[in-house]
DNA sequence: TGTTGGTTGGGAATCCGTTGTCAAAGCTTC
DNA sequence: GAAGCTTTGACAACGGATTCCCAACCAACA
């Protein structure tokens, strides 16, 4: 669950938003007053605030300024203006996005979850990627394990990124061959046997029991991350 | 100055932008072809990506996947189209904005702003500098080697500075032969072996088993930093 | 015409995917 | 459980492809 802070006086938007939001884990609590809002923040820890700009008592755009110079949270303005100049202003006030109204709740949505997982890499909802001992680096060419960069054949590269790219779901020997380019497409499925043999007591601490690598009889493997 | 790519194949339009953004201290790559912009992508370090959804010959959706999942790159979408449901989908697949056309290019400048701000602090890979033995120096078309001005060959500059400016990346022979100019783009991929040989010599302690230059069997060559 | 340096050829050495064999472990049936 | 099958795993060995090295070649240049 994901706690953000609303300052929007439109109460009926800002409970059609927190109801829709709350379908995607993500939990809205609303002040339709900047003082409030601004107090709310020093007393909790939320990921992120939705601002309205056009606020009472308040110019919204040294709202902006205060929250963005204050703490390190990810602000996305909801305004009724969509002035050149008000987008510019605020973003470079240190705003994250910049929404005119009206706009669709699941763009909102979208924004909200693509400015989390650039701030927050890892407390994202929409991605489920939870800390692995593995993490693979495409462009390298490289797998680093438990910190550790792995020496790998092509063919075991193959397989291992193919097994992280399908964590936890059961691959066939087929699947494999036909999916891992360093594997000639026409082999028999004992090369991958042997491989995945290898790989095993690359990683696994007694090869005999595998925690990441598991055979599932029958079919294949399946990858624990 | 920030070099980022845009995939656009409105020329005129890429022209104007280039120009604009030049004045905030970004030099942008235009290319009117996803194939060239994806391979460019691999052969040189930008900050950014900016995409036209609408392109010829590949789904812009496609391309944007390929990128967002292969590279540690934020992407800024440029869209002739603005149904929420594109919106969604981009930013759902790892996009970090969306700005459906016509746009004020101030405000891509702005936005692009911000996606830097956001990402570069912590989440961009490549571009931590650590200390490395090499100091290039492309003015004096020199190379220094722990301290010592390497005496080079023309080609072995130009291998050497390609695989320093891609350091850790796989290099692949062809990559090579395309890209350093003091090879003839249709020698044979042998010729590669020899230069790499010789540059062996030259920085590696035992050249039989290379600290710098790995070789990567079956595509090329990987230089460690 | 001598030097520099990229290119090419021929092998040797190495790498690594593949295959075969046999033992060990699973599942099925009695 | 035990028998009998199938699947999986370990190990060694093979062989095709790749990489590496040593030359030699030859174009460019002085």
């Amino acid at each position: 669950m994901t706690e953000i802070l609303m300052i929007e006086d439109d109460r009926e938007l800002a409970e059609i938003l927190t109801e829709y939001l709350a379908g995607f884990n993500i939990r809205v609590t609303n002040y339709d007053n900047p003082e409030l809002g601004l107090s709310a923040l020093r007393l909790k820890e939320y990921k992120l605030v939705i601002l309205d700009l056009s606020l009472p008592e308040m110019d919204g755009l040294e709202v902006c300024r205060i929250i963005t110079s204050q703490y390190h949270i990810p602000v996305i303005i909801s305004s009724a203006r969509s002035d050149i100049s008000d987008k510019v202003a605020c973003l470079q006030m240190g705003a994250d996005d910049y929404m005119p109204k009206p706009y669709d709740p699941r763009e909102l949505a979208a924004r909200i979850q693509t400015v989390l997982r650039r701030t927050s890499p890892q407390k994202n909802p929409a991605d489920k990627e939870e800390a692995s001992d593995f993490v693979l680096d495409e462009a390298m060419m490289s797998i680093t394990f438990k910190g550790d960069t792995l020496k790998l054949t092509p063919a075991e590269y193959g397989i291992l990124k193919h097994f992280i790219k399908h964590k936890k779901h059961v691959i066939s020997r087929e699947d494999i061959i036909n999916n891992v380019e360093a594997i000639n497409y026409e082999s028999s499925s004992k090369s991958i046997d042997v491989i995945v043999g290898r790989l095993r007591h690359k990683i696994e601490d007694d090869p005999k029991n595998p925690r990441y690598i598991v055979s599932v009889r029958g079919i294949g493997y399946k990858f624990l991350g």
